[in-house]
DNA sequence: ATCAATTAAATTGTGTACAATTCAATTGTA
DNA sequence: TACAATTGAATTGTACACAATTTAATTGAT
């Protein structure tokens, strides 16, 4: 309880925020190629399954807030990704729609998932497992922080 | 292949984004009682087991770099938690050492990795297990990103 | 119908991250 | 011993994150 608790080694948490550092950079190279960021790249993972939604279920997919969406879609709208409109029904909402090129990306970014985790040294049933309790800890996380607790 | 695996749900490195951003976000309560922030609480970390590093060691422990570093060091001597001094022996080096502040602040962060997981919905032996697996991934990840393959 | 609450985005300000470059100190080698 | 190569930090520029606040549109209770 006294020392060995407070080493870094120890920090479930550190391993989580070093791991996914590590992880996005593996990413950067395939993604350039695409001029996307891994940010940017979720935000098209969403909008290739459902186009058109609003910056709050956008906000609700990835866990992310309008501080740190809007800036980004407007980059993405800059770069011909996306495109960004206020609703007709509701003007309070923005509707995100996918660009010609956003949607033509999909298919460069089919190949980027097999390649990530190429050359990367875990099982593909330890890696499954870990997905399992990751989404299980974060929707726990969630909750608690949704409700301030 | 061709649609479900471009599926946010399905990856494991949106899950791992997810997840360190919510459990940063659960850390940042308890923290700012300190008046630090989640990185530099990993730095402190590092310096209640080895006190008056340089910042490259810092480095090559929490995988960041100077770019990072410097600008997060200089706040936190700004705010008394730490010093930095160039080496006498080798001046392109800066060692960092531990106020009386910085050294006071690890009695009260003892309890934290404690309350951290509390109310968090997961086993010990599931948390321990996702720790070694992120463990190797992140080592193996790392050299790779390393070796730029 | 009116107006106080609520909601959705945008904005502001602070703090990471990181690639790329610069700068000064040190090392290795001809 | 010069001096090119290397090393450790700092700097520059871009892009997230997120708390807190602001603004405008919509709802809901009276």
């Amino acid at each position: 309880m006294t020392d060995q608790m407070i080493k870094l080694e120890d920090q479930i948490c550190f391993a989580l925020y070093a791991t996914t550092r590590e992880m996005t950079k593996r990413y950067r190279p395939l993604l350039e190629e695409l001029n996307i960021t891994y940010p940017q790249y979720l935000v098209l993972l969403v909008l290739w399954e459902q186009d058109g939604i609003t910056v709050k279920e956008l906000g609700s997919r990835l866990y992310l807030d309008s501080g740190t969406l809007t800036p980004m879609l407007k980059r993405m709208a800059d770069n011909d990704l996306i495109e960004r409109k206020r609703s007709a029904e509701d003007e309070r909402k923005v509707v995100v729609t996918l660009t010609e090129t956003g949607k033509k990306a999909k298919e460069d970014a089919a190949c980027i998932p097999a390649r990530l985790l190429e050359n990367v040294d875990a099982e593909p049933a330890e890696v499954e497992k870990l997905k399992d309790t990751l989404m299980k800890m974060l929707k726990s996380l969630h909750e608690l922080n949704e409700k301030g607790e």
